[in-house]
DNA sequence: AGTGAAAGAGTCTGATC
DNA sequence: GATCAGACTCTTTCACT
């Protein structure tokens, strides 16, 4: 599982950094940072893939580009009997949220929520409220980043089945 | 700039789609998928990323497993007199921060920090608080994702300059 | 804008140290 | 574990439509 001992070595953390940098990267490129054959750094890759501590590779785009001009935190207020398992399935109905936490706090949870415009964030909006266990939001528009080059100011979700077309 | 008519079409979208899911695909490969050919693929992509649609490859690395098992969104609050561009300064100044924003509300910015364990993230925002314009920060720890495989529960942050290894 | 061909890189497997 | 060698695939450019 996840229990065995440390699964890389600082070789394994310069190749990741390399592919973080740039996904798309030759095995021979990275090689030549870290001083290894390109053959070499492959099998480390699919190691650490194996391992799953590399999950993927995937593009980021800038979702104002797809038109997302609208993003929001959210807390979330549940009734009391509200289980995590019956939240994560409330979340998954709407393709809108682009993260959900559990939190400490007031807030039985946190939405990371993109939409297009305001009047489509207020109608995800309803579309929660009107969730089963849901009793309270409280929304946080973002208004700037001031990372701008973070994968969370900028990247869509991949998909682990089904595609991410559902966000483009 | 950013003002031109629309820079893509579908065709666009169902490559970003197959990128979104597979940084590393080949053109080939995608090229089957939408129905056209790995020239015309290439030129596409090449396209969405000088039209700054795709800003990147990268890849996803669970934090977990690099030993990064805290994370936390902070409500930070300022003098009435900081401009975020002082703000984004200050963020920068501290690796641990993996995003941060302005946000409507009381708060003046929401940061996303991620730490190996609750010291270290003590010690992070001990540094936070002593920057000049901090007046007040409000923790809430994420205890578990309800979307586990978004990429800001699992994507360490891109660098655009300096390589990523000071998060690794 | 898309296709097809051709040269150079890159990937991937298997053998070897 | 790493390297080397070979077959195969992908990338990239260019000419053509």
């Amino acid at each position: 599982m996840t229990s065995k001992a440390a699964p890389f070595d600082d070789l394994d953390r310069k190749i990741m950094a390399a592919l973080i940098d740039n996904a798309r990267a030759s095995f021979a490129e990275i090689g030549a940072a870290v001083g290894l054959s390109s053959t070499a750094i492959k099998r480390r890759v699919d190691r650490l893939r194996e391992n799953n501590v590399i999950t993927g590779f995937t593009a980021t785009v800038r979702p104002a580009a797809l038109g997302w001009l609208t993003e929001a935190y959210v807390e979330v207020y549940c009734d009391s009997a509200a289980p995590p398992r019956r939240l994560a399935e409330v979340v998954r109905n709407h393709p809108e949220i682009a993260a959900a936490m559990t939190v400490t706090g007031g807030a039985d949870a946190l939405l990371h929520v993109r939409a297009t415009d305001v009047e489509h964030f207020e109608e995800v909006l309803e579309r929660i409220r009107t969730e089963p266990f849901i009793r309270k939001t409280i929304s946080y528009m973002v208004l700037s980043h001031l990372l701008p080059d973070s994968p969370e100011a900028g990247a869509s979700r991949p998909s682990t089945k089904g595609g991410a077309a559902n966000r483009l």
